[in-house]
DNA sequence: ATCTCCAATTTTGTCATACAAAAGATGGAT
DNA sequence: ATCCATCTTTTGTATGACAAAATTGGAGAT
């Protein structure tokens, strides 16, 4: 009679699995469990995790099953195994940041509102531009899903629909300007987005706002006038910054300082 | 004694293996070459991969291997595996296109100038914000980051040094901006462009300008003047565009077609 | 003839074990 | 003390077995 060791899984020579109690398979959750407590810190960069059959047993898995998790953190940069040493964790600069898991994961450890920033920050950067390509550049096809995109934030019952739709907007609109580059890095920042959807989209009026800019980033876009499209694009991200709280320091080239001391961390979660 | 199967590699049990032969893990070669077979189309998105006992039998390996393999392609996005039907190939738009390794096959497989430009375009878009984000907001050690890089550019003997230099020039910038989102995004930028330095940084003009321009930035970035430094990464962007000839479409809000029929592809290699 | 449901089949998922290879650790010879 | 071979530990690979999932086909009922 094997004891499990106070951990999720059981062996299969036990019992025969509850089957309901696990949906995904064996090395996913590994990989999930793994690499959250990689990106939360507790194995540090540089630092050597626990050998393999250690993990076996710790989780009650077989080595498989914890090899096929670990590989999965390799090809995400997260760690490097090397016979008789063991797996290290990479040093942060070579995680890949911007893959789906690490960010998620990423995003659940770090500080949620000094997080934000930075992809609000991003976004400023990259939308207004990509607004202005999608003026320039878009197809048929492209401008419809923009279009599409908006009648769904026009017509949500809810603010999960909104939301959704809202993503699917400038998801959109990233495709649109027709950068094989631009697309994926939306996906990135969106998802990252919709992570934390419980800060934005609160207030009726909110939306009521929300819901002309994005009808004049559309506007801008369809009748192909790209410099309207991203003065309308920076408005909206403005009136998105205003509304979540982040601000939006140096926006043009006043020195300003843009202190870490603002971070003002915990207190305001669900900002509505 | 078993054939090995017209392929790259051999089985233990035959021979002890060259040694010199292979420097790298087996499922590690495994995962480029099935994963560049990917990019390169040879198994379109949505159409099924051969079971993995028959990557075994193709390879010459075991299983073992072709399923660590497997999970590294799964982690990039690229394929899903599920009992009984198989490993299919991701649509591509959930392809983690902003990883080294997709990102390097996608490169190798996609015409080489069409994707330059893009890579270009984000440029343009992402390094003037950074060089004024930088300005504002470095830190002393990010500054001697970008000063060393800058010095070694200017010391630089060969051609491969200041490709070096100029590469950590761009990624000190951006880590500058102190953005977490900005560094691996730049890796992968960055990386991309030192898969294809071939192109530029021929001429020795084009470097002496290349240098002044470089020094501006820096100048900029010191002095903390963040508009200065945007003009400037402007202005070496475009001196970039000029050199590799990838032109600067639609800079400005005026309308412009950007039409894809000037692709050109093939004949401008190695365009010094 | 069509529908439903059960069984067979096929492929991935997991386990267990064995051994190879790499590279640090150890200890003895010089 | 230095250098060498040897030992030891950990990952890497192979193999074989079985479990689980999901398609497929067929048997039976209506």
């Amino acid at each position: 009679m094997r004891r499990v060791p106070g951990e999720i899984m059981q062996r299969k020579a036990v019992v025969p699995r509850p089957a309901e109690l696990r949906r995904e398979n064996l090395h996913h959750i590994l990989a999930q469990d793994i690499g959250a407590r990689i990106l939360k810190g507790e194995f540090a960069p540089g630092s050597l995790l626990p050998r393999e059959a250690e993990w076996g047993r710790s989780y009650g898995v077989s080595r498989t099953a914890v090899r096929e998790a670990i590989k999965m953190l390799m090809a995400k940069g997260l760690i490097v195994s090397r016979p008789k040493i063991g797996s290290r964790v990479q040093p942060r600069s070579s995680w890949n940041l911007l893959d789906r898991d690490v960010l998620a994961w990423y995003c659940a450890a770090t500080d949620y509102w000094h997080f934000l920033a930075s992809v609000q920050q991003v976004r400023r950067i990259l939308e207004p531009e990509a607004a202005a390509l999608a003026a320039s550049n878009h197809n048929p096809d492209q401008l419809s899903a923009i279009e599409a995109a908006f009648d769904d934030m026009r017509m949500a019952e809810s603010l999960g629909l909104w939301n959704a739709a809202d993503v699917r907007f400038h998801l959109a609109i990233l495709a649109a300007a027709g950068n094989e580059l631009l697309v994926p890095l939306g996906f990135v920042i969106e998802s990252a987005l919709s992570n934390m959807f419980d800060y934005t989209g609160s207030h009726n009026e909110d939306m009521r706002s929300a819901l002309a800019l994005h009808e004049d980033i559309l506007r801008a876009i369809r009748q192909g006038r790209p410099a309207s499209a991203r003065v309308a694009a920076r408005r909206l991200l403005s009136d998105t910054d205003r509304v979540i709280g982040v601000g939006d320091p140096n926006q043009d080239g006043t020195t300003r300082s843009r202190s870490t001391s603002s971070k003002s961390k915990g207190g305001r979660r669900h900002a509505g």
